[in-house]
DNA sequence: CCTGAAGACTTCAACTCTAAAGTTCGAAGT
DNA sequence: ACTTCGAACTTTAGAGTTGAAGTCTTCAGG
């Protein structure tokens, strides 16, 4: 048997701190304290994005649909929005949109009609499944963060919040929107 | 003129704020300063990634070669890994990576060879070029994020640093790498 | 009215990724 | 040496995405 020739298997991933020093040990002039603030902010999402992914699909839920499924449920009653709308709203062009509205009206997600008023537009709706689905999602998730954050004080989780918050309006200020089409959702 | 049906023009992002509003709304036990926190947080690192995609386009590079390059570099000198290992390191399968590095070879961002002494293995190495273009997307990033951390004091990017570190720990642990195949780059 | 322009959505072709099968090579056991 | 097994990579088929072109509808002006 050969051995495993570490290829992939000796491709172990770096650790934050062996990434930091790589980093500065290939590009100088890099702050360590930004670049831990980055590289754990970075890596902490990524984390959480696969924890996502794996609650949702034990509901048979794609991580796409599930985003389009929070996308309805924040726009309010009567949780109903066009396919324009929810594709910039997820950051993806409409054709995309046609697509992932197709196979969701199809699992019974949502469905998809004419605006009768004025035909050019339609409307996708949540179903009441879609809705349920959507919950049981969302409990799963916030169990998930409760979980995460449990080590923080309650003055910690404010701060942080906060911090994370001022961050966050000074990129978006930057950034006016730029093209139009950002973001996925939260 | 058809005036612009707020189809998809009404349909503005809603700011962090409406959008924890209607969490809450729709789903009455959930912590407002969790989902403070964990929004906070996801909605930055995506402004973030679309920051760090317009950079790279700028020196026509996409994201995904600046994640191999990414991955090169921090592996350090001799800036070589095989196909495999890449492939783990960044979260795809080695099927895509065989056609990601096509395409960056014939960029001459990297060159791919087989190994003389296992002639199984394929090495990719760095060119001069590639690491170039790794160095100049690296100058762009690091003004970003210094610029983009700029309001913080040195004691609140500390703080932020360490409670991100511990999350990410957390996170670590609870999923022990469970499918082999997590992670994209930071 | 009828025409032209613009909006909203869909269709089509090209591209990238995944999953699974296929190919090639190296290391043991016999 | 011969065979077999496993490892590393590539190839192939199918799902999902983008960008561009196409369809249908509405509205404004001659």
């Amino acid at each position: 048997m050969p051995e495993p020739s570490d290829a992939a298997a000796g491709a172990a991933e770096p650790s934050l701190e062996e990434q930091i020093a790589a980093y500065q040990r290939e590009f100088q002039d890099l702050d360590p304290q930004v670049e831990q603030v980055v590289s754990a902010l970075q890596r902490l999402n990524r984390r959480m994005n696969v924890a996502y992914g794996r609650q949702t699909a034990t509901l048979g839920l794609s991580n796409a649909e599930w985003e389009v499924l929070k996308a309805l449920v924040v726009s309010g009653a009567p949780y109903e929005l066009g396919p324009g709308e929810l594709a910039k709203l997820l950051g993806l062009t409409p054709a995309a949109m046609t697509h992932r509205i197709d196979r969701m009206a199809n699992e019974g997600l949502v469905t998809r009609e004419r605006d009768e008023t004025n035909r050019v537009r339609v409307i996708v709706a949540l179903t009441h499944e879609g809705r349920e689905k959507w919950l049981e999602a969302m409990r799963l998730a916030s169990v998930f963060e409760e979980d995460l954050l449990q080590d923080l004080s309650g003055e910690e989780r404010q701060l942080l919040g906060q911090v994370l918050t001022r961050l966050l309006r000074r990129v978006e200020d930057a950034q006016p929107d730029a093209d139009g089409r950002l973001s996925d959702l939260d």
